[in-house]
DNA sequence: TCTTTTTTTTAGGCTAATCTAAAAATTTAT
DNA sequence: ATAAATTTTTAGATTAGCCTAAAAAAAAGA
């Protein structure tokens, strides 16, 4: 019975992911960096998922998914943002707190633990950060591609998720008092640095640096 | 920072356990029997050992865990049975089910993540089987020591755990319809076969065999 | 085009955890 | 007490996953 390894599952994430923020093919480089290792050891791990058909690699070419691999990489990433929800929903961690954790739980070995903690945590579609949850079936369902940077003053729209996930930038969003399924409404955006002044229910105003509005995923407000 | 394997993890927590069932000084081939690998193997892995200081170990004299060694056990002790409780309370999963997957969870690498656990289980005493849960400073309560083999008859007891953990054992149980926390009165037991014809609550009579009554644990009855 | 720079691969090594086969120590039996 | 049987350790390999240094290929630039 094909099992795999932590570093195998890990790469196989990370190969989705690069893939899915810029051009399909991977390049060693890129994982060399992700994977915090030099190009060499991904040269060899490369050749190992290769031997099992878990990508398509071509010397100097870069590197790409098969279907089996790609469903490999999105059961690994369900189980990571079902075990957030659980650490943050049930366990009462902050949004900041759940990374490492899920890193390591995403590895645990059994499909009917996975659907049975989705029952549980009553099937979850985001995971804490507002992230989509893959499908059992393996697929990822479509996630919000607007920034709060995007809007124009007097434009109203929900928080529905981060695209930097580092604790330091949660941690700025919790003192702001900004969180996800807020409704945020944009009073006014400088010439000069292109901050906006939002206002939040009930009634707050804010001031939200662009280094932080490039960083906020929105879509339609809340009816 | 001393980290551990899971290998090592899994040795300190088998040499605890032998060493709790029979002499002391836990031998290599017994460590070899529990590990499923070769004498030579556990030799390896005991001079490791023997370096991070987390056994005594003195060539063909056996094995005992230092204070730090016994530390450590403890500690994934009580995550393997938090996360038993776990899986079988929040996730309905059969106490026969659940050892593989605690024996991959108690490997995760965070004490917050065990202590919340423990409160959102609301500080159990002991896991599905019966088996008393150490507690975060690394104290082990005292377990049950009398077997329902032990009973006379018209004696009453409450059925505390279980001494073979095995699924077939477990499932037999089950299907016999002894549960854990149980009032079990004894009206006889055969002189040929030692086998035991019980009672338990409401009003139902029940055969056992010898060998299922010497692998369950009992203590007084509830009042 | 033809250097120069960057990226990627190869070559050779290391450690943890396993193995088999053989040697050494201990225990048991005559 | 000596021989035989058993247990344990040593010796020498193997595999996954990593490393550095050097070679080779591809991309960029003059
Ligand atoms: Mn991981
Ligand atoms: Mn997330
Ligand atoms: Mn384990
Ligand atoms: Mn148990």
């Amino acid at each position: 019975m094909s099992t795999h390894s932590f570093t195998e599952e890990n790469y196989l994430k990370l190969i989705y992911a690069l893939a899915n923020r810029g051009t399909n093919e991977v390049s060693t480089n890129a994982l060399a960096e992700v994977t915090a290792t030099r190009a060499a050891s991904v040269t060899d791990m490369l050749k190992r998922l290769a031997d099992k058909e878990l990508i398509h690699y071509r010397k100097y070419q870069g590197v790409r998914l098969t279907d089996e691999g790609e469903r490999l990489a999105l059961k690994i990433i369900r189980r990571h943002r079902l075990w957030e929800v659980f650490l943050v929903d049930k366990l009462g961690f902050g949004w900041d707190q759940v990374h490492e954790m899920a890193e390591e739980l995403e590895h645990i070995r059994s499909d009917e633990l996975v659907e049975r903690l989705d029952t549980f945590l009553d099937n979850p579609q985001f995971d804490p950060h507002g992230d989509p949850i893959p499908t059992p079936a393996g697929h990822m369902p479509d996630a919000p591609s607007q920034k709060l940077a995007d809007l124009l003053p007097s434009e109203t729209a929900c928080l529905l998720g981060v695209l930097d996930h580092s604790a330091a930038f949660l941690q700025h969003l919790d003192r702001s008092g900004l969180t996800l399924g807020c409704t945020v409404n944009v009073s006014e955006i400088s010439a000069f640095d292109r901050s906006m002044r939002v206002t939040i229910p009930p009634g707050q105003t804010l001031f939200v640096s662009y280094d932080v509005a490039r960083n906020l995923l929105v879509g339609p407000p809340k009816p």
